[in-house]
RNA sequence: UGGGGCGUCGUCAAGCGGUAAGACACAAGCCUUUGGAGCUUGCAUUCGCAGGUUCGAAUCCUGCCGCCCCAGCCA
């Protein structure tokens, strides 16, 4: 079939279990050698990162196996569920690089199929009605070590429990007086087993049936009865999941149904320093700790996407965390290595400060200008050059002087002669402070000789800095992130704090005054570059307007004088 | 005390009876008009522990230990 990957044929590629157990049951001709797998979001909230770990595996693994893969709406509970999540999730879905093409389902297409099966459950006397109420329902299941015991109404008959039914489906009784239950066995040691509700009444207003129904079913029930009508032959869930297998196919075993897909579960993603999951992360956005689901401090796909992650590095990411079933925990830092390879290649470079600091170079005549090529990409010449504006007032990075410099320190300093990126080199020759001793300004000459940034009498400097000219300057707003919560493992309450309490107090700094090269005065939204010495930084898609632009912070550069820092600091 | 999973470097992760891949992180050095990028080198005598089988075990067997999930009319 497709024998494209032998461009080294000594080391062949280990795949992970799941593709290793799809590639057996083609080479024993399963599934008349299909591949057809699912994406099944319930649309109630955004999708985050750790669900691109299931989609990119799901859609990638039929892929690469000439397949397809169904996007489904998981939609069985009208009271969490809204087309506007429907909505962001197929943009997302979409913006990760998978189509799904013709192949959009939602569960609730089934729903008269799913009603079918359950009067089919019903009539050959493995389903029955149930009046316990939600508390009796949870006494009668027992516990984790002691068995459940049947429900009363376990032995109804079969005429009584289609009649009971139907009743229930034509909205003769209330909210949660009634269930559809399972008959397996109440004294399984896997809690699914005992007698699982399989419909329940709802009188509730469906976002695609709208009032047609007033009885929903289950999970457990809706799944995989759905891959059997979709004809899936891989269904991957998460691990949480494995303990449901045995009901999955117990359905499908009992039933009449088109196929019997198999079931295979694997471990979801964690990362430092984040949290995945769809409650909590929707608790954040209800209870305003956050500034929506695209708040670029989120694991969303939205909120990445906005700060300025590219789907390449979602995906090259998710490529090489693998597939497992150990429960792990992925460094933060090989997201961000990802990122920072994809944006390194692909960004231009641009000069901005962002905590201006003005110098003076008095020997730079008031009236003379310069125009300075700058490469705007090293990594990709076909990226060309622009022409950035030099004058005698300049902003530079307040970082970058020190008047008492600590060994180690390169850039400018009293005395000093550093280079100005692509212009001259400069010395500082005074410090100006105000009343309060802060430094307001600093004094600098420059010498002629070293336009474009090179000395022709080769003498060297330990520093390039970045610059902006001061009346050439366009004023923009930069936001600067770090990570939401100050915990490697904010799930882990063990120390007495919930998430929702350790969240960063600096995940996020509003930069009101800094000053951008003019080429960055209508960047259009979305928009990614390099601020050259700082990091990668993107437009904002809701904020960034032509002439007053706004940037987030994705990522900063690599920072090995940072890493210096905190060594020095150390010792200290 | 029930059921289901999982334990290989700081973090992910290969390995499937023949003598521990790779990546990130970390460290040292080279190079550099971004303290960026790039390049070089180092980084598990050992695979949760203890026995056993075998010429040979991370891989097979037995017994322990540890961690995760399950008691929604959520998915």
């Amino acid at each position: 079939m497709n024998d494209k990957d032998n461009n080294s044929p000594e080391e062949k590629e280990s795949l992970d279990f799941i593709r290793t157990i799809i590639a057996n049951d083609l080479k024993e001709g399963k599934n008349d050698g299909k591949v057809i797998t699912r994406f099944p979001p319930e649309p109630n909230g955004f999708l985050h990162i750790g669900h691109a770990k299931a989609i990119c595996l799901s859609f990638g693994v039929a892929h690469e196996n000439n397949g397809i893969t169904h996007l489904r709406f998981d939609d069985t509970n009208p009271t969490k569920e809204d087309t506007k999540y429907v909505d962001a999730i197929k943009n997302d879905v979409k913006w990760l690089g998978y189509d799904w093409d013709d192949r959009l389902h939602y569960a609730s297409d089934y729903f008269s199929q799913l009603y079918d099966y359950a009067v089919q459950l019903i009539k050959i006397g493995k389903a029955y009605v149930c009046d316990l109420t939600p508390d009796q329902i949870r006494e009668y299941r027992g516990t984790l070590t002691e068995p459940g015991k049947e429900s009363p109404y376990r032995n109804r008959t079969v005429e009584e429990n289609l009649d009971l039914f139907e009743k229930m489906k034509a909205g003769e009784f209330e909210n949660g007086t009634k269930t559809i239950r399972a008959k397996i066995d109440m004294s399984s040691g896997n809690l699914n087993m005992r007698d699982p509700v399989i419909y329940r009444i709802m009188h509730a207003s469906h976002h695609r049936t709208g009032d047609t129904w007033c009885i929903y079913p289950m999970y457990d029930f809706t799944h995989c009865l759905s891959d059997s009508i979709e004809k899936i032959t891989h269904s991957l869930c998460d691990l949480d999941f494995e303990d449901h297998r045995p009901l999955y196919d117990w359905f499908l075993d009992e039933l009449k149904t088109p196929c019997h897909p198999q079931q295979i579960e694997f471990a979801r993603l964690n990362i430092s320093y984040t949290i995945l999951s769809k409650r909590r992360l929707r608790r954040l956005v209800e209870e305003d700790i956050v500034d929506g689901w695209d708040d670029c401090r989120m694991p969303t796909l939205s909120g990445m996407r906005r700060r300025g992650f590219t789907a390449e590095t979602i995906r090259a990411f998710c490529a090489r965390i693998g597939v497992a079933k150990r429960d792990s925990m992925v460094d933060l830092a090989l997201l961000e290595y990802y990122l920072r390879e994809d944006l390194n290649k692909s960004s231009n470079r641009v000069m901005a400060v962002l905590n201006p600091l003005k110098i003076v170079i008095e020997n730079y005549p008031e009236d003379k200008e310069d125009i300075l090529e700058c490469i705007n990409n090293p990594e990709d010449e076909s990226a060309g050059s622009r022409e950035v504006p030099f004058s005698r007032e300049l902003y530079i990075e307040r970082d970058d002087f020190m008047e008492d410099p600590p060994k180690k320190f390169f850039r400018l300093a009293p005395g000093r002669e550093v280079r100005l990126r692509y212009a001259y080199f400069i010395t500082c020759t005074d410090v100006i402070k105000d009343d309060s001793g802060e430094i307001v300004e600093l004094r600098c000459t420059y010498d002629p000789e070293t336009k474009g940034g090179n000395a022709p009498d080769g003498r060297r400097v330990k520093a390039t800095m970045h610059w902006v000219s001061a009346k050439h300057a366009v004023d923009s707003e930069v936001r600067i992130f770090d990570t939401l919560f100050t915990k490697e493992n904010p799930m882990d309450d063990s120390d007495g704090i919930e998430y929702v309490d350790a969240i960063n107090p600096d995940s996020v700094k509003v930069l009101k005054n800094c000053k951008l090269e003019p080429s960055l005065a209508d960047a259009v939204p979305g928009t990614r570059v390099q601020f050259e010495r700082l990091g990668y930084f993107c437009a904002d898609t809701v904020d960034s307007k032509p002439g007053q632009p706004v940037f987030n912070r994705t990522v900063t550069l690599r920072d090995t004088w940072a890493k210096i820092q905190k060594k020095q600091g150390k010792k200290k």
